[in-house]
RNA sequence: GCGCCUGUAGCUCAGGGGAUAGAGCAACGGUUUCCUAAACCGUAGGUCGCAGGUUCGAUUCCUGCCAGGCGUACCA
């Protein structure tokens, strides 16, 4: 629709301005329905620059502007607003078009571009916990829309595999192992021994009496280091235990419905290391500074650091390998890394080494988001037991879920609808939607208050009011033994005669609206704020009007169409968000 | 010290050069012989951190200040 209207309006302006493009975007949807459907705000400074008064630019690009068909004749108002407002028979015929197209009406883009999506990235050694959520839900999201608006995507999970965290478990393995348990459950020892080790590390930090060369953190560092030596214990132990940690971080990944095309963590750039730097060095790029291998960088008054005193690599190594084994390998447009506010500088430091290096013509985005705080609003702190687990987190949620569930359905007037089987997976759909939707809604900038209580919310801006909302629709079309193939295929006209029915119709169409502003800045809570405005609109329509007991039969099958318009919508904008919806709940 | 981010309703947060600043939660009032009340309708609640500046117009952009967070040569 927007796109429509910024096309007439950009025959409008040829011959009145050379470069349209920036006034086009004014052109938005109305804040207030009193003021039409969409405004364009571009006369105002128009006016400016042709120095004529705005309201007489208003009217002269109203003159010029061939509208007719899909607007009524635009009105003027204030200091120079053109106010639009489509007209029934467009919007009627552009959602038939949408009955009739899987695409919803969303046109694929027309240059596709290939995206390489770097996400979720834990350190396989340690169990998740919940500040992995956000890169895993937001960048898992971002891939999805791009995809759907017809982009190249490709998901690559850069998991810490090669760090620290092997020789914690190395040491922990070596001093502390239960052979029992280890033999029962390799991956809950190993987190055990993570702990473990972890806890006395910790214990270190705050007794100044252990001396440096005795202290298990070196320890725990000499084990890294003779890893990465190709120590063969250690390397054997390290081939053993990686599989494990996979199969632990597979288990969430299932159960979040998150995939990735590839999974190329740290180790699979070892090899790549040493000429990495030994490039930096012949081309000048890095020197040697103290004992380290440095870059130093315009405006940065630390270098970026490639090669330690020690010898060993540094992840801003890794990932200048990585950059170049995806450009490459892959040849993206963009590379998108959804990671931390906190490593900003990490960023800017790589893409800067980077672009020396002579990697241009690529965009490399740093989609950053907000740390996770406590309740009291400091930084969640990951180490230690008393941290929330993802699992558990998200069982709470379920169980959460199956309380509201159970006793929604308990509540129906004609008695209970769900099985005991079904209520659970009802549950399990409806609370893991919830705690991605609390991440999803929320402006990745800003951090992120941990509450349980909020990020299990299910009443409000969540999704389980979305879902709701389609399980209504789906309900009608039981309750009326709708055949929906033959309803979209009947050719029923969609008539908006109520406001309810008008302003559902218009948040249907502004769809590729919402998917648009999602890509342009990497944001998914544009698509979440849609849906749920999206939703708003349903209920209202659903309280004012009735649907199977309509009037008329032609009203019924417009309102039919509607409601199949809307769940569809539902569906696909939570399903490029990762969330499922259900049938019935 | 320097750099980045944040400051909007009681709480959690959207928004963003344009018309009277929005939502959820909490509070208060109303709605169920009617397709799911996980809902709907309404009331109340804000000096958009403070001060300047640019502009026809600033909560939004710029500068300074205040407050908080994060980062800041060999962790990731």
């Amino acid at each position: 629709m927007l796109t429509e209207l910024k096309e007439r309006f950009r025959k409008a302006l040829t011959g009145l301005v050379d470069e349209p493009a920036e006034l086009l975007d004014l052109i938005r949807g109305s804040q207030d329905p009193k003021f039409g459907d969409y405004q364009a705000n571009l006369a105002m400074p128009l006016g400016k620059r042709l120095r004529r008064p705005p309201r007489e630019v208003a009217a002269e690009i109203i003159k010029r502007l061939e509208i007719d068909d899909l607007c009524a004749p635009p009105e003027i108002a204030g200091p120079g607003f053109i106010n639009l407002r489509i007209n029934d028979q467009w919007l009627a015929r552009r959602l038939s078009a949408a009955v009739a197209e899987p695409r919803l009406d969303v046109a694929p883009v027309a240059s596709r571009r290939t995206f390489v999506i770097d996400y979720s990235a834990p350190n396989v050694a340690k169990p998740m916990h919940v500040g992995h959520i956000r890169s895993t839900v937001i960048g898992d999201a971002l891939c999805r829309v791009l995809r759907f608006l017809g982009h190249r995507a490709i998901s690559d999970n850069h998991i810490g595999d090669w760090g620290t965290q092997f020789g914690m478990i190395l040491y922990g393995y070596k001093h502390f192992l239960d052979v029992e348990a280890y033999r029962r459950n390799p991956v809950q020892e190993l987190a055990r021994l993570y702990r473990h080790v972890r806890r006395l590390m910790d214990e270190e930090d705050n007794n100044p009496n252990v001396t440096t060369t005795d202290s298990v953190q070196a320890a725990v560092l000499a084990e890294t280091a003779r890893l990465h030596a190709g120590d063969p214990e250690n390397r054997r132990l390290w081939e053993q235990f990686l599989p494990h940690c996979e199969d632990e971080i597979q288990r969430v990944y299932s159960r979040l419905g998150v995939t990735f095309d590839h999974t190329l963590g740290e180790s699979f750039y070892e090899e790549r290391l040493a000429p990495v730097v030994d490039d930096l060095l012949r081309r000048g790029i890095a020197r040697e500074s103290d004992g380290a291998i440095c870059i130093f960088l315009e405006g940065h008054k630390t270098p970026m650091i490639v090669r330690k005193r020690d010898g060993a690599f540094l992840y801003g190594t890794t990932d200048l390998a990585t950059i170049q084994y995806r450009l490459e390998t892959w040849r993206p447009d963009a590379i998108l890394y959804v990671v931390d506010h906190r490593q900003s500088l990490h960023f800017q430091q790589l893409f800067a080494a980077a672009r020396l290096l002579g990697y241009k013509n690529i965009e490399l985005q740093h989609v950053s988001f907000g740390t996770v705080l406590g309740d009291d609003g400091r930084p969640f702190k990951t180490r230690s037991g008393d941290t929330v687990g993802l699992e558990g987190l998200l069982d709470e949620a379920v169980r959460r879920a199956l309380e509201i569930v159970s006793a929604n359905d308990d509540a129906k007037p004609n008695g209970p609808e769900l099985s005991t089987e079904q209520r659970r997976q009802i549950a399990e759909t409806v609370g893991i939607a919830a705690i991605k939707y609390a991440d999803l809604s929320q402006n990745r900038t800003s951090d992120y208050i941990f509450s349980y209580d909020k990020m299990l919310a299910m009443t409000g801006n969540t999704a389980t009011y979305m879902q709701y909302a389609y399980a209504r629709v789906r309900s009608i079309f039981a309750k009326g033994g709708v055949d929906i193939e033959q309803l979209r295929a009947s050719g029923s006209p969609i008539v908006l005669n109520s406001a309810a029915e008008r302003a559902l119709a218009i948040e249907i169409l502004r769809f590729s609206e919402a998917l648009d502003m999602t890509v342009a800045d990497y944001r998914p809570n544009q698509l979440t704020s849609y849906l749920f405005d999206l939703a708003n609109r349903f209920s209202t329509f659903f309280e004012q009007c009735p649907v199977l007991r309509a009037d008329t039969d032609e009203l019924r099958q417009s309102r039919l169409l509607l409601c199949d318009l809307t769940a569809r919508t539902i569906q696909k904008g939570l399903e490029l968000l990762g969330i499922r919806v259900v049938e019935k709940m």
